[in-house]
DNA sequence: GACCAGGTATTGC
DNA sequence: GCAATACATGGT
């Protein structure tokens, strides 16, 4: 018996730009596709929480949203939607702060930003879910975004519980518990699949609440995080800004570390502290949007060529 | 078949 | 503190 998906539909009328292709397709998730429909529209297919769907942006600027309602037991789920893409930022706000370079100079325009600000307009920073975008990033380690990808797929397809699409939702740390080690180094975890068990012991015992990091102020949340084996610096910061919404963080990667370096120290050796501390103290309560904006365009446009 | 990948833990000065 | 080094595995 062939189960045919049909699906509930729901529209979201935009209160500013949205950009799927750079909001879901820059390295901040790792489980969105591009589908490619028979009239040539971008449909992006993923899950939030534990419900998978397809969505995309239509001419009139409506976000369409298509999702199978039998995994859906939420009340909120349009909410959820809005809460997961941050459509209450104001981005014209936010880029017109980073267009007058921050914190840094007093109303005297930022041209890098100005610059990098063209590319990715729509370009977003999600609310994911903690405990996935923590182990998403503990696997981006070291490694790259379509082995990442594959990553969390094979975890969530032999632990997670079904999303409708034929999807499966990340698995809960209790589920990774009682699977083990093993499955970890079959899903190909490699030398992380430890950091992973670990995260999950503390995040289940509470020992690192995730819920009660939300409260905390982002110094001591960050803190918490960093008592996870397999989180640095880096990783911790990621979970902050890309689950827990905290713009003020400035994550620092090698490819941001390179742009601020050439951008604003004239290509001289920076260590990753200098970059993030440099990137906090100019970009301020933006440092977030900054630092993806950075990112993808130090991925996109100066290329590999780049040192 | 190298070389690299959204880093981190460990070790040695 | 700070510079090396190893690390599992796959992508290009």
């Amino acid at each position: 018996m062939v189960q045919i998906f049909e699906p509930q539909m729901l529209t979201l009328r935009l209160p500013g730009p949205l950009d799927l292709k750079s909001t879901l397709k820059c390295g901040q998730a790792f489980r969105w596709e591009r589908l490619f429909g028979s009239h040539g529209q971008a449909w992006y297919e993923g899950i939030i929480g534990s419900v998978a769907l397809r969505v995309r942006v239509d001419p009139s600027g409506q976000l369409v949203v298509l999702y199978d309602d039998r995994a859906v037991d939420s009340c909120s789920f349009a909410q959820d939607v809005f809460d997961y893409f941050s459509l209450d930022d104001d981005l014209g706000a936010l880029h017109q702060f980073l267009r007058r370079g921050g914190d840094a100079q007093g109303g005297i325009s930022d041209k890098v930003m100005e610059k990098a600000l063209e590319y990715g307009q729509g370009l977003r920073i999600l609310r994911q879910d903690p405990w996935e975008c923590l182990v998403s990033y503990i696997i981006s380690a070291n490694n790259n975004i379509p082995a990442i990808t594959k990553i969390v797929n094979r975890i969530s397809a032999a632990l997670g519980s079904p999303a409708g699409l034929g999807l499966f939702a990340f698995p809960p740390p209790e589920e990774i518990l009682k699977a083990g080690l093993r499955l970890l180094k079959e899903s190909k975890c490699g030398y992380r699949a430890p950091y992973i068990m670990d995260a999950a012991t503390k995040v289940f015992s509470r020992q690192v609440d995730l819920d009660e990091i939300r409260n905390l102020e982002t110094d001591e949340a960050r803190r918490r995080l960093l008592t996870i084996k397999g989180v640095g610096p880096k990783i911790a910061d990621c979970v902050l800004l890309f689950a827990y919404h905290r713009l003020e963080v400035f994550p620092v990667d090698a490819g941001v570390r390179r742009s601020m370096s050439e951008f604003y120290f004239h290509g001289a050796d920076i260590s990753p502290e200098q970059s993030r501390r440099e990137g906090s103290k100019r970009f301020g309560k933006c440092a977030g949007y900054a630092q993806q904006v950075l990112f993808n365009y130090s991925r996109n446009i100066l290329g590999s060529h780049f040192k």
